[in-house]
DNA sequence: ATTCATTTTTGTAACCGTTACACTAATGTA
DNA sequence: TACATTAGTGTAACGGTTACAAAAATGAAT
């Protein structure tokens, strides 16, 4: 997304479009590893000197209620911020840490006990190890029992 | 759950049933509103004066090892803590802050993207408003637009 | 352009949940 | 009873986040 129409975006929500902000909101876009406010702010401090984590945690807060970022449900205590609004899944690799995305039609889930309920986002995470770490881990495993070496 | 039932299945674990260690699991069974460690804490310090914060927190790391408590995925700083293993989903409420439960059949959810990834637990985290919280809403509408008085 | 009001950004200090750590208490074993 | 091990305590520090006041930038009106 070119940055003239991110400025566009962030009109069209009221939402003035400074040089910040739009930094903030085009980082999110390029990377989509669901970036903490630390990584955000080192990024970007780089070519902003004088920019302040303050104004990363005031732009993602804007951006999140006008509904342009979504704050991933985690089990960390970190926050970490997602572009992409779209209902999907989240794995988090228990070794790693690495956060992947994954496809999820929660339309077939049976849902009970949510009658009158407002639905407005819908965070789905699994956790457990990522395919690297599954294989590292039987390495070590085979390495720990004598298998190699 | 008795507490002498909660102390053989501490025993299973390799876990020594002291006092502190049955009172928060006690507790866990008896508050299935996702406590935080602070309501945990300042509710069974009335009994145990000298019970310390950092008790509680050693618990409920050793719990959370051994797969007997799960710390549920919330878009809060703050760890909520559910002695309920199966999956089944949270409905958070946006406006009051309170976790529901709700049931939540997985199985027919259709994923993509998992291949080779080891999937120990899923967390279901839906938020918006509660049927309260929704009619409070709606009532206040009405009475800023002038509809009542 | 100049002034003024409003919005945005900055920097610091405080907040709060959590963790590290060293010490004390309790428990199990011989 | 003595000793080793495990559990619990209290304090201090850590780290992510938020509050707040001051400074800078922006927009509107004259």
């Amino acid at each position: 997304m070119k940055r003239k129409a991110i400025g566009e975006q962030l009109l069209q929500k009221d939402i003035r479009p400074s040089f910040p902000r739009l930094r903030v909101m085009e980082y999110l876009f390029k990377n989509r590893n669901h970036p903490t406010v630390d990584e955000i702010y080192r990024e970007l401090v780089q070519e902003m000197p004088t920019l302040s984590k303050t104004t990363v945690y005031n732009t993602l807060a804007l951006f999140e209620e006008a509904g342009l970022v979504r704050r991933v449900a985690s089990s960390e205590n970190e926050a970490r911020y997602d572009a992409f609004i779209e209902d999907h899944g989240h794995f988090r690799c228990e070794s790693c840490g690495v956060l992947y995305d994954f496809t999820i039609r929660l339309e077939k889930a049976e849902e009970e006990g949510l009658d009158n309920f407002e639905i407005r986002k819908r965070d789905i995470l699994y956790q457990g190890l990522c395919p690297r770490c599954r294989n590292s881990g039987i390495k070590k495993l085979i390495i720990d029992k004598g298998g190699y070496r």
